[in-house]
DNA sequence: GCATTTATGAAACTACTGATACACAAGTTA
DNA sequence: TAACTTGTGTATCAGTAGTTTCATAAATGC
């Protein structure tokens, strides 16, 4: 036997693999390496497969026999109990020489998480979400054309947990209608990322006359919107010069809404509840 | 079974062990757990004793049988792995003792995208891209409850790179009309993610049913979906026991966008800059 | 130092697990 | 559609692991 890792004969041999097959191999990835270590059989019901297929994938792996495979495993996590500079890596993805372009991409788009959370002023995040947890005023959502998506999963998340969550449409035509319900200190959640959106800055323009309480949710480069932003959240977005990434404001927005539910959760837990029952 | 710990029962049961038997518990406090997941003889060899000693160890320790006591076990690291809150502080980065919401949030989702990075395959990754890339067929959109919104923003983009794009609209009456567009051998991308959603169970059946290419993009506990997926891109989303984060999905969605765009260049390129100019 | 108790490992046993063969289903090609 | 190839699960078998028994060796007490 060759000194590869387990999971890296998976990722070699999984295009050899058949549909069965592969729902063993995702099985184990899922709980590496526990569920290699267990009986065939629970192995198999775990992974949704039968023993056979399960014997028939550590074949295809390059193992004689399931006990052999079995000890590769537990030889793979002595060998990284004993070595204390990777200890505390999950086991399952030591990273392969060899690095993907998934592994590169997801690589750097866990360092802009890491480099947002630098960006935003703990202070700030605070202050929006006590805005939020805050049911008095309304709160409305609005974003530009690549980030009306984050606008819309916030408006559903936060219909769970408070009342008084609309959602301003993309076309600035019917913008106007919908100003008119805004009430002076109204939250206005804003996105708008590079290649910004005109009409946003309008639209803030209007809201800040109105007395509204702007939230801007932008990139590094700053949204001109931040111009009558009350308070600016800045993500970082860049992946390289052709590519930006939403993923750190979509964390960002995942971090304000678990925040929020913590803050308002007397009132939050009841109308989640309530919700669930419906 | 209460609910001790292997290594905490040891410690409780040590002053009433033998000799021998002792040399057992510390030949598996020495390379925990790896030992105890061994078969009897090889621990019995190790730990210098016999495998009618090991045995007696084992039922000291309360276990009723050799199988049970590694079941407990395996059932300890497994719980271990899967709450992050638990699992060891890597040893560069220790919080800052008053570190604050949005940073542990942060680090979590930071935990979740490298963990999802070993959960997916890099060939499957590749073959999902390849066939985005292909534009002979068609390339369907849909997505559950919460995950929707992330069909939404890939439908935005993927429009941008290449033609034949639609989106298959959630409700379910309105779906069966949309059915009949789909042509065998179409590629169809599916998000569903924990509280599954029967609706879409049902789609991926009837669409198997019409030879449709069916790519799963899933949570770690697996979307039934997978039964008719030919692909399968498991991401972890798991941050407590109330909360899950689509952090990850939108990472793997992104990253797919920029490999497919990577490989459909030539006439992608052409294709944006029509769109650019119009 | 002898008797009694307790601990320990060797060997026999049985139960269960992993392996194999086979039949059926699914998917593919002509 | 039919023939064929490939994949998958069920049932059966064989081998090995876990368990038990028992004889022997320490350890302890008298």
């Amino acid at each position: 036997m060759d000194g590869k890792s387990v999971a890296g004969r998976i990722h070699d041999a999984i295009h050899r693999l058949t549909a069965a097959e592969k729902r063993a191999a995702r099985g184990l990835l899922g709980s590496y390496p526990t569920l290699g270590l267990a009986p065939v059989a629970e192995f198999a019901e775990q992974a949704g497969a039968s023993s056979a297929t399960v014997l028939r994938f550590v074949a295809q792996l390059g193992y004689k026999s399931y006990p052999d495979f079995q000890r590769a495993l537990r030889e793979e996590m002595e060998a990284r109990s004993k070595s204390p500079l990777q200890r505390g890596v999950p086991l399952g993805d030591q990273r392969e020489p060899d690095s993907h372009f998934l592994d590169q991409f997801i690589s750097r788009a866990a360092d802009n998480l890491r480099a947002t959370a630098g960006l935003i002023p703990p202070s700030e995040f605070e202050a929006v979400c006590t805005r939020l947890a805050e049911t008095k005023a309304q709160c409305w959502l609005a974003g530009g054309r690549f980030t009306d998506f984050l606008a819309g999963y916030m408006e559903a998340h936060l219909r769970l947990i408070r009342p008084g969550v609309r959602r301003l449409d993309g076309r600035p035509a019917t913008r106007t209608d919908q100003l008119i319900d805004i009430r002076p200190g109204d939250t206005v959640i804003i996105f708008d990322v590079r290649r910004y959106d005109p009409a946003l800055v309008e639209l803030a323009a209007e809201l800040a006359s109105q007395r509204a309480q702007i939230v801007l949710i932008t990139d590094e480069w700053m949204s001109p919107v931040n111009r009558f932003a009350k308070l600016v959240l800045p993500c970082r977005t860049e992946m390289d010069r052709t590519w930006d990434a939403n993923g750190s404001l979509l964390a960002v927005v995942e971090a304000l809404l678990a925040r929020t539910t913590e803050l308002a959760w007397p009132s939050a837990s009841k109308r989640m509840g309530a919700i669930e029952r419906s």
